[in-house]
DNA sequence: CCAATTTATTTACGCGCGTAAATATTTTAA
DNA sequence: TTAAAATATTTACGCGCGTAAATAAATTGG
């Protein structure tokens, strides 16, 4: 056993017959050492099991490989998928990516945002809360990180966005629910934490309007990140209280629906696109449980991966050219309808 | 606004009229300086926004402050619901939390340990895969670096086992069934990728000698995490083929039970507890969705929030020893039984 | 083969902080 | 008031690595 144990980057250097500062380069660059040491530094790897100490690294290196990636509630199946999508994405282009979830606290999002600062990310990939960020901070924060915020957007805040185009997804269920039976209620949060919620709202009454039928809109009473426990209680009570003048309803997010679709059931209520069917209701985002409701769940998907390698790589280019961009950028991609036994 | 900007901590000690080795002192232990320096210091901490950096720092501390938290998967809610327990205790206690998911992949739970070497953690607290973990290297990490074990058990790896226990919950949950109704059989993973399935059958088969009727086991084919569909898929082929002998079926899992569900509506099959309905269906693990299926589902209870603070705990003081403890203790916690609307 | 080019080595310094030892100052107790 | 104890300062070194400049060696092209 020669396999004496390496300390640093220095003994390192003895062992393999290369000098410290050329290894220096190799860890910072596999290409930028001729091919034959890098051979010899990589077998000398593969027997020392050596690897620099990222503290000493990142303390001397100007900017770290880090890149933040803050979601508002990893317990949210659809940021989970999402922030495994954007953590995949960084961690194919070579960087170190760190998953944050704010657990649907915006104090925590200041508090991640406080400790991605002190580890120093070549850039951020934010999922703000929106409404409910402390934007200011959010703001200032992005003025002195490269930030590319995903899913939902604050003006002028960061130097890109990529999202979903909720004027374009709600039109398009809209239109489908139009064509296939009674025009639809939107069921919503009354006061969202989300810029999203905000924009399907304006998109449904847009869409209604064009489709020439009179918008409803009810709204749940509620706060927090519970949504189906209030779809399930404001939902219920309004179907109970037989509200919605359409037979047909439209939930501003999947986890509303969720929710109402158990307060249906538990009403005895049949729901779905048949004839025999009471009522017929319908999500966005297509969630990962939305599958399995019963019924399951009619729903607008989000492109999950689309929207994460968009914002990865729109963050790289950034991280990459070092330069400001001249302007921020906003991407908004298309949903897709996905009809289920719901609606 | 005299505010400059500090670099570093010799900055700082000037600005704050403090030496720097005191400094140094109280950023390791605020109490170990006297109360009215402490009081100088944090006015400048607040009046200068300083903080030491930490690759500095964590190069050369001994140890970090660092806790790994390694979970199998985030997108299953129970993980992300117990890794965000885990975290806060990791959190209040002073330390540094680093939740890491191997989102479903077994390589990636050794890429995890791998990153959590380098980051030269204090203490790691692991959810492993189990059968299908790379038991030598999980090993061999935990003789590295201190690791408590939790959810899932693999014998003799770390210095202790949080989880819970299996046996008296699923005794639990057929006594209710066998005094309610018709006794249960067993819907389950032909090969599970967890432990906890082996003990839960197990379980089951003594439960239901102890309780003097015959056992019925049923296993879905399929691999992987996607445990709705194959309940789905399986359970509702079974369904559909009557193969159950009771009308009562217990599922090792709540997901599992999640797709059963959903199969045995489109069925059309009346599910729960009440006169007039075809069949019961149980699950454990009282997944965050098990009260809005439908109907809502008779599970098992973890204490997710005992099973993450108890493990924390255990580690912490295993840290702050820093001896080896004299032998491996394994902690089962009971689960509770959920009386929904199911079964 | 030799000069031009590429690549590696040697040497040396600095990053920001932990930490130790000797010394100085303040606080506490008698 | 004074000695003992507690706390702070000064000085100095080391951690593991990035990086720059001067030099040496290896490679390439003609």
């Amino acid at each position: 056993m020669t396999k004496q144990k390496i300390r640093n980057m220095d003994e390192f250097s003895t062992v393999c017959g290369v000098s410290r500062p050329t290894l220096s380069k190799f860890f910072n660059d596999p290409d930028s050492v001729k091919r034959s040491t890098r051979d010899k530094i990589e077998q000398a790897i593969a027997k020392y099991d050596y690897s620099p100490n990222i503290y000493a690294v990142n303390q001397n290196r100007r900017k770290t490989r880090n890149i933040g990636i803050v979601v508002p509630n990893l317990a949210d199946p659809f940021f989970s998928e999402i922030g495994r999508e954007v953590e995949l994405a960084c961690h194919d282009a070579g960087y170190s990516p760190i998953v944050l979830s704010s657990h649907g606290r915006p104090t925590l999002e200041v508090s991640n945002l406080n400790l991605l600062r002190s580890l120093k990310p070549a850039g951020v990939l934010l999922a703000p809360f929106g409404r409910v960020s402390d934007i200011s901070v959010v703001d200032k924060f992005a003025k002195d990180v490269p930030v590319v915020l995903f899913d939902a957007n604050i003006d002028g805040v960061g130097e890109a966005f990529v999202g979903t185009d909720n004027t374009q997804s709600m039109d398009l269920m809209v239109e489908y629910l139009c064509r296939s039976g009674q025009p639809p209620c939107l069921f919503e949060m009354k006061s969202p934490l989300n810029p999203n919620a905000f924009k399907r709202r304006h998109a449904y009454l847009e869409s209604m309007e064009r489709h020439g039928f009179p918008a409803h809109i009810f709204q749940a009473e509620g706060t927090g990140w519970g949504f189906e426990e209030i779809g399930s209680a404001e939902g219920g009570r309004m179907l109970s209280e037989k509200v919605f003048p359409t037979d047909t309803v439209l939930c501003s997010n999947d986890r509303l629906a969720i929710g109402m679709l158990s307060a249906a059931y538990s009403l005895g209520l049949r729901i779905g696109h048949g004839s025999g069917c009471d009522l017929r209701i319908a999500g966005h985002d297509d969630h990962p449980y939305s599958r399995y409701t019963c019924p399951s769940l009619t729903t607008i998907a989000q492109d999950y991966s689309e929207i994460a390698t968009r914002a990865a790589q729109t963050l790289f280019t950034m991280i990459e050219s070092s330069e400001a961009a001249s302007e921020r950028r906003e991407t908004l991609l298309d949903g897709k309808l996905i009809m289920r036994n719901s609606a």
